[in-house]
DNA sequence: CTGTTAGCGCCTTCAG
DNA sequence: CTGAAGGCGCTAACAG
């Protein structure tokens, strides 16, 4: 185990305190305080609904305007307009007065199916499914239709949200995790989808996962590809690879499409160079923490890799895994870009913050988001069967964005 | 108005292209690709469901176990058991075999109120709002609700996505915004929200705004007070400060505690070296790429901030601002850190892992989100008038994280 | 303990 | 064009 944050110190701004604790520190701690309310706390008295408790319902605002109920659903809701104008106008009204809204729950048992579709992603607070999580939720409202999100950080509690999800009864779901469960759980998550798919819902995964159901896709192989060209152009000769999970498809595309182009300019890569793990920052951090930490094998010298030549590079899967190792190598006295050259995958907002700025893929983030929407929202018939029409791609071909932490050498 | 990525270079990797081009490149480009199918792809033929299309209902399950719908429900769905076990054993087994999921829809309908909580966040993909969203979708999973989310971009959005939420009748609804907007919509927001909330909804804001809602505060003065101490502790006199729109309380409270502590030291701010603008990273880019451009205001010099001297600081009142202010410092040739200290204001995750590492205060994100959950779920009573009460503070004193982008001189 | 009977709020034929 | 009536899937008294 590597601890991280070596170099940091926390202080307590009023008392010499003993630093930043434990991140719970303080949570719950839910105490009043006496601050004078503003100006603005009780002037709006202004009528609210139904004054007391419950919202206005239909009939309330039907009784209200003087009309059926059935009425006040045609111009309240229904879409084709066929009501005389003073009608219409007397309805809404009454609507405004009460200040009616259509409870969505009661429409979507009426008409049998809702206008909401589900999204499941393993870590909202990492910037690839944010950028992915905004995509869909745009997306998604530009359509008038809500969504629900779920995390699931492992495989097992995958499984359990689909479960959750499929119970809301969503138009659609939309999957995007990142690593692969075990078997059993893979087949389970499968069974669960296709029998909510045979009930009229529509799934769809961004990043594809070889499963039977339609996936948002992007040029992972192609993108390791063009990486590994750009590796051997600008110099470089002995790489570090860090990739995800092995029963992550897109991780293994990439690193076959990496690991192709330098075998194209002869470069073999040793064995020792290269890490399993996830995609996430700590897992870039602690691999390369642990590289350069026992017996320095980064580095020339004994036991380090390419016969002791070391490493010249670190060709990261993902980008979050390229920041964490680039702290990493600072950490260890490696000056990345400098000593030795980065690359992610994924062109994350903050990919252009880190110094040296991260020479990595661009990858269409909040399109990735939107297609996955339009995908689950579309009336295409789904191929159920295995040819063809399973994979929306975006890019054809990736771009590599070109910054510093990979310079000429 | 100023580029950004000005040294950023986008090539593709199979033809000589113009690169990188608009982000929607390739937007759309929805192909069919002839990979063969895999394996599994129609091996799974287990029955699903009613094997045609809707999904079971309870008095299909009711039916096929031979009891009635109310048996049914009760085992199913039902909190506390009072059937028979040969009943229930047959009734499960049923339920199993038509793998039948409750229609929460109509749950909620039937009971008259939903396990749904809305969520309105101004951009996911800010780390700040996802590592609140983070800590609330957690939270509200491990209590079984779910939550739905919007983003509101901006202030007229907000009152939008706020109808839209409230149409679906939430158990309650979670703002976290960091804009403040104009009288108006602020007014007509406030009253919306009290509608909903007399018809039984809850609602709090994350980061008070001042509206007679409960909130979930942090203690931004005083961490804004330990900035300005530590900064002048630190042996720095001459700071600029970017800080967030005025409208928006918790950016004055930051600004408020800064100042305070700096006059206490006899430093004044020049108040040319202010930035009024947004908490986002492009903000904070634009505003330093501004004073370092036009007549170099950063750097001693004609022009230069309090009175030619320059600037030895920067004291962002937000990480991302910070973050972007970093780059741009480096775009204009000067070093972070080393000729400019930089502070910032949040401790997102990546905070350690720009160059040099931020120092900035840190805030519980995650147990921010959880604390908002907690309180929209609680059956307390709120009180509606202005004494007490109204603010849950999270942390009593903040912990500044001290790192390396502000040393010692 | 179990089944019967009303609704929940809304939509949608179906007559007028 | 409008109103009456039945139904969506489920829960909640209420009798048995």
């Amino acid at each position: 185990m590597v601890t991280e944050r070596m170099t940091t110190r926390a202080i307590d701004p009023e008392a010499g305190g003993d630093g930043r604790g434990d991140d719970r520190d303080g949570f719950g701690t839910v105490f009043g305080n006496g601050r004078g309310g503003d100006a603005s706390d009780r002037q709006s008295g202004r009528a609210a609904g139904r004054g007391n408790g419950a919202p206005a319902t239909l009939s309330d605002v039907a009784r209200e305007a003087g009309v059926s109920i059935a009425t006040a659903s045609r111009v309240l809701n229904g879409g084709t307009r066929k009501v005389r104008d003073d009608l219409r106008g007397k309805v809404m009204q009454a609507a405004e007065r009460l200040n009616y809204h259509a409870n969505a729950y009661a429409q979507a048992v009426a008409k049998g199916g809702s206008s909401n579709i589900a999204l499941l992603v393993s870590d909202i607070s990492d910037p690839y499914f944010a950028g992915v999580s905004q995509g869909v939720v745009k997306a998604a409202s530009q359509r008038g239709v809500t969504v629900s999100i779920a995390v699931a950080s492992n495989g097992e509690d995958e499984l359990d949200r689909v479960r959750g999800l499929v119970a809301t009864r969503p138009r659609g779901i939309i999957i995007s995790e990142s690593e692969n469960v075990n078997d059993s759980a893979r087949q389970e998550l499968q069974e669960e989808l296709e029998r909510y798919r045979s009930s009229g819902g529509r799934v769809v995964f961004i990043l594809d996962r070889g499963l039977p159901f339609p996936a948002v896709d992007v040029a992972n192989e192609a993108g390791g590809r063009a990486i590994g060209r750009l590796l051997v152009e600008s110099g470089y000769r002995r790489p570090v690879i860090l990739k995800g999970n092995d029963g992550y498809r897109s991780s293994a595309q990439r690193y076959r499409g990496v690991v192709g182009a330098l075998a194209e300019a002869g470069i073999m890569v040793d064995p020792r160079a290269v890490a399993n793990g996830q995609f996430n920052r700590t897992k870039g951090f602690s691999a390369i923490m642990q590289m350069a930490g026992a017996g320095g094998m980064l580095t020339p010298g004994e036991g380090a890799v390419y016969g002791g030549a070391g490493a010249d590079s670190i060709v990261a899967l993902n980008d979050v895994m390229a920041i964490g190792a680039m702290t990493a190598l600072r950490n260890a006295g490696i000056v990345p870009g400098r000593d030795i050259g980065v690359t992610g995958f994924g062109d994350i907002p903050y990919a252009v913050d880190v110094h040296p700025a991260l020479t990595t893929v661009h990858l269409p983030l909040t399109d990735m988001g939107r297609a996955a929407v339009e995908s689950v929202l579309s009336d295409d018939e789904y191929v159920a069967d295995d040819s063809g029409r399973r994979l929306i791609f975006l890019q054809g071909r990736p771009d590599v964005i070109l910054r510093d932490s990979l310079p000429r050498r």
